[in-house]
DNA sequence: ACACTAAAGCTACATCAGTTGCGATTGGAG
DNA sequence: CTCCAATCGCAACTGATGTAGCTTTAGTGT
């Protein structure tokens, strides 16, 4: 997305403040008061630079997201794949319950709704994420807890799908006991042999 | 939402223009091509008048959304609950797969990320829905298909859940097999007691 | 039928997101 | 060290979105 024709010098140094000043703004004021106006005066760029180089605000969020898929999470190892499973789960649900990453992560699944760009962001982020989750289940299959034939992603995708479904579609508050449910149902379905 | 003053009249002919053309305006340019003005000029009514009375496009689906909210959807009958909660998925996905219905659904989800209005309105709508279909479920209680002490909205949930994910979420496609596997998880999780 | 008033229409205006053209900097190659 | 191309800063501008004040229309109750 961006240009690498100078990796080094300023343009670094613009594309590094625009991006905290992006997701500062985004913690603060959420996706609703997120503006490129904002972003360009807490960063101290101009503001006809993030128009050039961005676009709009869902291209800073696409942007801030390649940087957040980058991270790698604290995938759980408590040695059975209920353990696990459940903390996935549970990093899910207190990652947008949060104060401070909340906004920032709802942001991202909101813009993209709204840009195919950000869309694209989001899709890969999430391709990263289930890779570095489907180890619990691949672990899970060698100790034998888990038919081997299981499709190693999907067992995540049912496990955290109701959490966002709960979030981000049906508007319903997520206990942390609809989030282990969540993690047992999905369990349940592989162990059965479904997924 | 709206004033109930003069419920007969002119106010209910606008009020229906209005949602006509916010219905159209969707399907044919989908959430991001919708403008206040665009839907005041197919409507008929003056611009102000929408203004006045919807404020802002997430205001405009936040109506619209109470109408669909009420229209009754055909929950399947297959004499099995494993093909009765495969209907109401396959439902679910093909209502996001069509040409008409997609965007005008997926505009949905994306109001109510941003306005609270529209997040209120689509939990109503939701809820309702979860209502009508979890009579898929008692009816299976009732033959004997699953344990007494399900809960049966949450056997919905999880089935559905999946499909969401995909689509809004992780930004996947979704295959009828897609589909099915959901519904049949949800339904393994519901036979080992776990919902 | 008539008066009363809520609500819609209309014009003009205000505001803000996004654009354009140009001159000033800066980083890197030779 | 010098030059050149890429990028940034700046100010002025455009168009779209939303608002204010006032007039007109049309339901509703007597």
């Amino acid at each position: 997305m961006q240009s690498n024709k100078r990796p080094g010098g300023r343009s670094a140094r613009v594309r590094d403040a625009v991006r905290r000043a992006t997701l500062a703004e985004l913690g603060e004021h959420g996706y609703a008061g997120l503006t490129v106006e904002n972003v360009a005066e807490r960063s101290g760029v101009h503001k006809t630079t993030v128009y050039r180089r961005w676009g709009n605000v869902t291209g800073l969020i696409s942007d801030a997201l390649d940087l957040a898929a980058d991270e790698p999470w604290p995938i759980p190892d408590t040695g059975s794949i209920e353990g696990d499973l459940r903390g996935i789960v549970q990093l899910v649900r207190s990652g947008f319950d949060d104060p401070g990453l909340g906004p920032v992560s709802s942001a991202f699944v909101a813009a993209a709704m709204q840009s195919p760009d950000a869309a694209r962001a989001l899709h890969a982020f999430f391709a990263a994420r289930h890779e570095q989750s489907a180890e619990v289940v691949r672990r899970a299959v060698t100790r034998g807890e888990l038919p081997g034939h299981v499709d190693v992603h999907e067992v995540i995708r049912v496990a955290v799908a109701p959490v966002y479904y709960r979030l981000f579609v049906a508007h319903e508050p997520v206990s942390e006991q609809d989030a282990a449910r969540a993690a047992d149902a999905a369990l349940a379905a592989a162990r059965a042999g479904v997924l």
